[in-house]
DNA sequence: TTAGTTATTTTGATTAGTCAAAATAAACGT
DNA sequence: ACGTTTATTTTGACTAATCAAAATAACTAA
């Protein structure tokens, strides 16, 4: 069995990999699991013995079909214990994610199961983020930003792309949750900004950056 | 922070000890623990020097306030998540223990406490075993069995004392859950044979060791 | 007492996961 | 092509938790 820092390994690979193709460098993975690079470099040379990984010295890491396997149930394990927490338990958006961090390891697949009856089969968890399903597959459908969007054009916001709670808070704090109506009214590449309208408000600027983090699809 | 190794010797030193007044020994809690003595003895001078319980050389070990102040709220989380696993996702009786040894581990105070409240603040689990108060309250009230009950009395069931899959599985079958009532119709010390008969149905002969982790309340 | 049994403690080794810092390889700019 | 920057790997050391087996202390029965 996969101890739990096995599967936050194979977890962030498979988050930062964007699917599952590409290589992940061992900086990003250090980055990400807040280890220093050298521990992800003997890390991930058990996890290839383990047959979870395919390493590429001096180039990066990549998931095998077996580790890609136990990184999917695990994040479904997250998104799941996410909508939990926020739609039962009516926590804070913005705190669940730590929550799940922990719990994510300790839930057995029988429990898993069971919640994702109780909670009617979601699709998406409290951030948007897609809910891999039982048999691995995963929603990668790319959506455009409040950054890459078109000016002007009616969107719905789909998914928030930070899990931090600093964000998590600013973004409800402007209404600015998935499943709002949204559109951007300006963007300046020089300035960094963009200005953004909810159907019923006052104009809203945020950077680019922050823009970046909001997914959107247009309004149909 | 507590491991969850810590946790679980704090756990079992006041499962082991009723109550917490007397000393546990190094082998109980090996057993129970399913570790080699040694290791108990290096763990418990761990745990004296952090504060949690006062170790005895050569006789046993105790809690100290804060130790069973951490105990009982391991405590509070598993049995909680019992009554979430049996009552809210429908879970089997006997199989909850085992997932509930994962999961207190996991869960926050936080959600330790909305549990609580979506739950109408429950005072045992499904298997009858009384609740820690959140301010650390455990109920310690000392009830007959059906190996040391009064004969013909009429009698109801407020818990089993054996988690064992099993066990549970044993006794729901014969329908003694907590909450049923029954009288023991006949007790042989010698042939070591208890029977006990339900209000409606057919006399049931189980042995001493199992009649005495059924414990029983006169009827009032 | 004294010998023998039993529980506990000690000692030395092992595994998983980590860090600091040195060594190495690759990439980059001129 | 050459030195420099940057990423990665290696090396040695550390902590938490464990086991096997030897040493010690305590209890027990004659």
């Amino acid at each position: 069995m996969a101890t739990s820092t096995v599967e936050n390994y194979l977890k962030h690979m498979l988050l930062l990999s964007e699917g599952g193709e590409e290589l992940v460098s061992m900086g990003a993975l250090a980055e990400a699991l807040a280890v220093v690079p050298g521990t992800v470099t003997t890390m991930v040379k058990a996890l290839a013995d383990s047959g979870h990984v395919e390493h590429r010295p001096r180039q990066g890491v990549r998931l095998t079909a077996e580790g890609r396997r136990v990184a999917l149930n695990v994040l479904r394990k997250h998104r799941l214990v996410e909508c939990f927490l926020v739609n039962v338990l009516k926590m804070d958006w913005a705190a669940v994610d730590t929550e799940a961090e922990q719990l994510e390891h300790a839930i057995s697949d029988e429990v898993l199961d069971r919640l994702d009856a109780l909670l009617g089969h979601p699709e998406t968890d409290p951030h948007g983020d897609p809910i891999p399903s039982r048999q691995g597959k995963l929603d990668s459908q790319v959506y455009a930003t409040l950054a890459t969007c078109v000016v002007e054009k009616p969107l719905r916001i789909v998914r928030i792309t930070d899990q931090s709670a600093e964000f998590l808070q600013f973004v409800e704090h402007n209404g600015l949750l998935p499943g709002e109506s949204v559109r951007v009214t300006e963007r300046n590449l020089a300035s960094g900004l963009v200005t953004a309208k909810k159907t019923a408000g006052r104009p809203l600027v945020l950077s680019l950056a922050a823009a970046g983090k909001i997914l959107v699809q247009p309004t149909r």
